[in-house]
RNA sequence: GUGGGUGUAGCUCAGUUGGUUAGAGCGCCAGAUUGUGGCUCUGGAGGCCGUGGGUUCGAUUCCCACCAUUCACCCCA
């Protein structure tokens, strides 16, 4: 136990890491080719805070949160997700009197106490967008098409873009009614659970994956059929949009966000490949949640986006992401004198920018060379007594065996010139 | 919360029809004439065979429980 991360936790080692590197830089140069400007947020908020922004009828914050109280007496809850924390942020900070629509992106680890299986973890990392003060359908295009053009440089091809709108809290309220009317003659049909929705959140009744219920609900009412005017307006300009970047979508009715308040846009990325947590990305707009809050009502949408997720489905599709490279040269030596200058140059190399290595293991020259393959630096160099007196040196190219004899003094220089492009130094 | 699979070396996995010192490949460390890697060869380190209990003369092996892990349901990223 004492050695073992905790369920549903687990290191990202220097082996992978280069993997996260990749997807993140790309993830944060698509976000500011679109104007969108990096976020931190706090890990834990007050637990309010997301009985508030998630709500309090969802599973996450039902039976999902990791709560706690501090010594102070706060109740404190681990984020299960980012878009609260930055509407938060947004109301505190007064983002209200920027420069608008306000564009944020932001790289998170949330936490979730669920049961794990492939592609879920109760410590998982997501990258995120939230833009707020737009209720525009270029704002839900533009958030969209960030997302197609980001898995499209990094790729991955046959993610499936859903779409749906749930429409607004007075469509919802009327849609609800006729749900309601649908349901309540066949509710001695339905299972337990769903006769509990029934009154709660009737809507989570499509959801139901028993299959007497399903085939109760095959003719069941949709909410996209009977969404208000604006909210259909709405949803036709989103699509025509889409449609007009040439990004491809379906229209999926059964997406109901579980989150309270979201509203109309509603959209998803699916794969097949990586278990049944298929789910790479999802996202909305939530028009209701900043007043919901205690901010002044404003518009916005936003998705969050599973890096583990988004890493199986690249490993699922083969997708090579460039290796790191190794240190530029590996300094060995023998001998004590030897020893201080190879300490000196490496300093002099670091200090150029140039990464380098020194042996530390007090190794044998044979074992030296061995290391130096092995963490695949591009040059080595080997001092003993005679270059200390001499000031010359082989510099040895690991990857063709060449050497060439070479003055010490010059080696910060050479190897400068060679990382400027001039590789046949 | 529920159900199935799996727990043997750092990793991937053999194996023992219950019987003394538990194996391979990879990885790690070192050596193959004295100061030069990759290939090859040799050697070495490293396992309470997940934990606890039961059956037995004897358990890593059979049984039970627990724990961990994994996949799935629910839900979500």
């Amino acid at each position: 136990m004492l050695t073992m991360a905790p369920k549903g936790t687990r290191d990202i080692l220097p082996d992978e890491i280069y993997k996260w590197y990749y997807v993140e830089e790309k993830f944060r140069e698509v976000a500011n080719r679109f104007g969108f400007r990096e976020i931190r947020i706090p890990v834990f908020e007050h637990t309010e805070l997301f009985q508030r922004g998630v709500g309090d009828t969802t599973d996450i914050v039902q039976k999902e949160m990791y709560t706690f109280n501090d010594k102070g007496g706060r109740s404190i809850t681990l984020r299960p997700e980012g878009t609260a924390g930055v509407v938060r942020s947004y109301i505190q900070n007064g983002m209200s009197s920027w420069p608008q629509p306000v564009k944020l992106f932001y790289n998170i680890t949330a936490y979730r106490y669920e049961n794990v299986q492939k592609g879920r973890y109760r410590e998982f990392h997501q990258f995120g967008v939230e833009l707020f003060g737009s209720a525009d359908p270029g704002a839900d295009a533009e958030v969209i098409s960030l997302l197609h053009l980001y898995f499209n440089e990094l790729g991955i091809k046959n993610l499936k873009l859903n779409i749906n709108s749930i429409g607004c809290p007075v469509c919802r309220e009327k849609y609800n009614k006729i749900l309601k009317e649908y349901l309540g003659i066949r509710l001695g049909k339905l299972c337990e659970t769903c006769r509990d929705r029934f009154n709660r959140n009737p809507m989570r009744i499509l959801d139901c994956k028993i299959e007497s219920c399903k085939n109760e609900l095959v003719n069941a009412p949709a909410l996209l059929d009977h969404i208000c005017e604006d909210c259909a307006m709405h949803f036709d300009k989103v699509r025509e949009k889409l449609i007009t970047m040439d990004i491809p979508f379906s229209i999926d009715k059964g997406i109901v966000r579980g989150l309270d308040y979201y509203t109309r846009t509603v959209f998803e990325f699916v794969s097949e490949n990586i278990g049944s947590q298929g789910t790479v990305c999802g996202g909305g707009r939530y028009d209701g949640l900043v007043e919901a809050c205690g901010g002044s009502p404003t518009p916005g949408i936003g998705f969050g986006l599973g890096i583990e997720r988004l890493l199986l489905e690249m490993d699922s599709q083969n997708i090579e992401v460039p290796l790191p490279e190794g240190p530029d040269i590996f300094i060995g030596f023998i001998g004590e004198k030897a020893e201080k200058l190879a300490e000196s140059i490496a300093l002099k190399l670091r200090t150029a920018g140039i990464p380098c290595e020194k042996d530390i293991m007090g190794r044998s020259v044979k074992s030296q060379m061995k290391y130096a393959n092995k963490i695949n630096a591009r040059f080595a160099i080997i001092l003993g007594d005679s270059e200390v007196e001499s000031g010359k040196a082989e510099l040895k190219n690991m990857s063709t065996g060449e050497t060439k004899d070479i003055h010490i003094d010059t080696i910060v220089d050479r190897l400068l010139k060679y990382k400027q492009g001039n590789k046949n130094e």
